[in-house]
DNA sequence: CTGAAAGCGCTTACAG
DNA sequence: CTGAAAGCGCTTACAG
């Protein structure tokens, strides 16, 4: 390597650089740019005249340095690689975010961990290394330790969902219920009284919520669930699910599930044991993905809203590590959207009653 | 905020609060930790076991400031929040980078863009922030103009999948023609002589790359394709190229998708259409995903392994940027699953000929 | 309103 | 084999 005059490299342009050009010191260059009181109009003007010039950006590096602040978000996702694959809310939440980082000259650091252990390590790293000025807290578990971790570690955190005990932390909230109540409401209207429902992971608190939701509103219509499942939130779990309720002592008439690719699992396990959908039964999914208009029969479904939700998760968080607090945020819940998987109850199943 | 003393602070430890403790000067530590000759072996000793009594971990900004290396890898999106959603490949192939990440103390930074210009703008501040140490070039264009941008911003970069004019990148490559010549022989071998194919956006060039083979695959039998449309990838446009062929001239007895998702809704506009599979129109699709198990029938495939594929990327996008260089790597090539989407040509066809 | 200096926490020639 | 110093490129009190 040539000895490098300081400055004069054929490289990037520093700070000092923008400083000779300008005729100040270079501290005067920082605040300039950056907007800090202390600078007068005219100097001002003429710092950034000569930035906009020479094409100078400050080293993000440096300034992380200095400032101890990184322009970074973190999500951490728990899955398996075959389970991430298939929920598609994540990708449309991950672009939600992006929707307003980009424009921040921020940046989505992404953690994909298969186990508990993997996870808590993963957080303790963001944080270790200085990765990431906050976290979105997602996949919100019953009694979460996650909450607690983030306080140790002294790392902002954002809740995506409702949890029992949020720990002060700001919550983006996209209530799931009136969806789900819509839907029991939608399949009662239609003489349905035999309502089974499939489950996600308890162990997930936006899985128990739709679970109660589902199990309140068939009690408003004087109604007993004929059976509700849990399950992993999988494709897999749905089908055996599905294959569960075919056996059960009284076959109900109408299945709701807890996401879209469990439903059409589900779908496609009533198709493939010669069950006609919605003659015979019918069945609503969750999430309002895609997927749902192209099965056959497309899927009555509840929609929410996963790229809003990102977008409203990363101005909060944004908010929150530079303020310093943010308040909670409460979305447009989720709705109904019907399609052809519902149908009539079976006359034969309301005349033979309960 | 009270005066600090140096290093005396209950924070975090530094590299000086070390050397203190071993009684060496902290440039010694850096050689010491960092494995680097010049220190006798009970100085290296004495320093490591200072080092790990206090719990130190050297800080990552700082050590980038010095080093010029981020331990950050670069992934880029470019599709829209809708598509990225019903699209299983990348949520497996990035939990294929951070399988190999995670161990080395790396991460993923992602950018999810909607169009080119956003595109290029997220290469060039990815590289301007020095964000990353490197990127992988996936989603590969036909005259991919991402690879002279990557050189003029002297950036290293993986090439995922094959490309006309790699431009001195290595390449990490999973065949997709063994499959697709495969699924060919498998329907002719059913008897099928009226073969359709939904083609993927061809601007892409592993959608050209499975169609050709498609192409080349019918005439070696003798035959030729009853048609080959276009399309975005979509489920969507899997919906409407199937409509499209049922209204054809000639009606095929076998569809072949570029991807599972298209031929989930493919087999949607089929039975919606009335047309019973596969007694009357086989259908194969492309990934071997999960979904292509639950759907009713399940889906004949081909298997690809995009997990792996992300794992052998991050191997050698690492190996790139530390070493300068790193050879090519030709993955296991995707192989058919036969399920219950594809049977015998339907006599009639097969009576009443072309 | 402005300059000179110290500091963020590392790495890396350069002397001994 | 080891120490003292300069440097990475910023920001931020502290004097004037």
């Amino acid at each position: 390597m040539s000895p490098r005059t300081k400055s004069s490299t054929p490289g990037a342009p520093t700070i000092v650089d923008v400083a000779r050009a300008a005729g100040v010191s270079k501290g005067l260059v920082s605040l300039a740019v950056n907007d800090r009181p202390g600078v007068s109009d005219a100097t001002r003007a003429r710092v950034r005249e000569a930035a906009e010039q020479l094409g100078w950006r400050p080293n993000l590096q440096a300034r992380t340095l200095s400032t101890q602040t990184t322009y970074a978000l973190g999500l951490v996702l728990r899955r398996d690689a075959r389970i991430v694959a298939a929920d598609p809310f994540y990708p449309a939440f991950m672009a939600g975010i992006e929707s307003v980082l980009s424009t921040q000259g921020r940046v989505l650091v992404l953690s994909v961990v298969g186990d508990a252990e993997a996870e808590e390590r993963a957080y303790r790293s963001l944080a270790a290394d200085r990765r990431v000025d906050g976290v979105f807290l997602n996949d919100l578990r019953h009694g979460d330790d996650r909450v607690a971790l983030l306080a140790e570690l002294g790392m902002p955190g954002v809740l995506i969902g409702r949890l029992d005990h949020p720990g002060g932390l700001p919550a983006v909230v996209l209530d799931d219920r009136p969806g789900v109540v819509a839907a029991v409401h939608h399949l009662a209207d239609l003489g349905h009284r035999e309502l089974a429902y499939v489950a996600g992971d308890p162990a997930l608190q936006h899985a128990r919520t739709r679970r109660r939701a589902f199990e309140e509103a068939v009690a408003a219509r004087g109604l007993t669930p004929t059976a509700v499942v849990d399950t992993d939130f999988t494709m897999a779990g749905g089908a055996t699910a599905t294959a569960a309720l075919l056996e059960g002592r009284l076959r109900p008439t109408a299945v709701l599930y807890a996401n879209d690719p469990m439903a059409v699992a589900g779908l496609g396990a009533l198709q493939r044991a010669g069950v006609r959908v919605p003659d015979e039964v019918s069945v609503v999914g969750f999430d309002g993905t895609e997927l749902a208009h192209h099965t056959w029969p497309a899927l009555t479904t509840v929609r929410s809203d996963p790229e809003q939700w990102g977008a409203a998760a990363a101005r909060t968080l944004l908010a929150l590590t530079s303020t310093g607090s943010a308040p909670d945020v409460e979305l447009a819940p989720a709705e109904l959207v019907t399609a052809r998987s519902t149908g009539p109850a079976p006359a034969l199943r309301q005349a033979q009653g309960t």
